[in-house]
DNA sequence: TTCATAACTGGTAATGATTATCACTTTCAT
DNA sequence: ATGAAAGTGATAATCATTACCAGTTATGAA
């Protein structure tokens, strides 16, 4: 990330404008409204660079996901569509402060999913 | 799982065997030790469905790694080499535990992984 | 025991996300 | 303004996992 390039600083933009996590290939859908030109190993590339310099976040899984807001918060996954979501964990937060306060006390780092069916799915049950 | 299969058996019994928490594909090779004639979409099936009977877990990530080991315990995973290793968490215990109990209350499960560098990485480092 | 059938197997082809490669272009410090 | 380092886009390669299929095995009912 040395140099800057116009491609970096519109799927860094796009990210940031969703408040969905997309996969790789979701963002080249988004940005190729931006940048019809642009190839797919652009985007990989530069997802793995934001992630790294900490613009972004990365989220394993199945397949991977990105998420451009970078203030703390939590997420939960759904099972079945594997999408992840944005979760309000209210007064399970104070519990995992001292959870992640503790652990980097003994020179870990805490990585926390939560998981749940979401409500789309739930919906579609019937189907 | 409504058959038994002696594949499935020795699967299992290779994955108890070991403290490690092996891919698919070294489980593949423990197998045919013993089943010389196995098949890795054979290995792939078991450890699929073991997964969901509750006799193993799969620990998610970029390539997937099972655990032979269902006693509630932790784990960190190594950001270098990938690997994945039993962890005494100490006095996170307790802490974990609420998180669990209170995220259970507000119908989430809870997915805790730890990430720290392993011994061998850092033995490694100056190579 | 015999039989029907549902589950399981091994080999292999297909899938699909991610990475590597490469010739070309852009950035930026000097 | 120029040359080295970084970035790009197209596409081929990789590789873990899944799908498919013809043949085998387990199981329960007759």
């Amino acid at each position: 990330m040395k140099y800057k390039s116009r491609q970096r600083d519109i799927i860094l933009e796009q990210l940031k404008m969703v408040d969905c996590h997309p996969t790789a290939d979701e963002v080249y859908i988004m940005v190729k409204r931006k940048l019809p030109k642009i190839g797919i190993a652009t985007v990989y590339r530069n997802l793995e660079q934001l992630s790294k310099g900490g613009c972004i976040f990365k989220l394993d899984g199945d397949i991977k996901r990105y998420d451009g807001n970078i203030m703390r918060h939590f997420h939960y996954r759904c099972p079945q569509c594997e999408r992840v979501f944005d979760l309000d964990i209210g007064k399970l937060e104070s519990i995992y402060d001292d959870l992640s306060n503790e652990s980097h006390k003994q020179g870990l780092e805490v990585k926390v999913e939560f998981v749940r069916i979401c409500e789309n799915c739930i919906e579609n049950k019937g189907k």
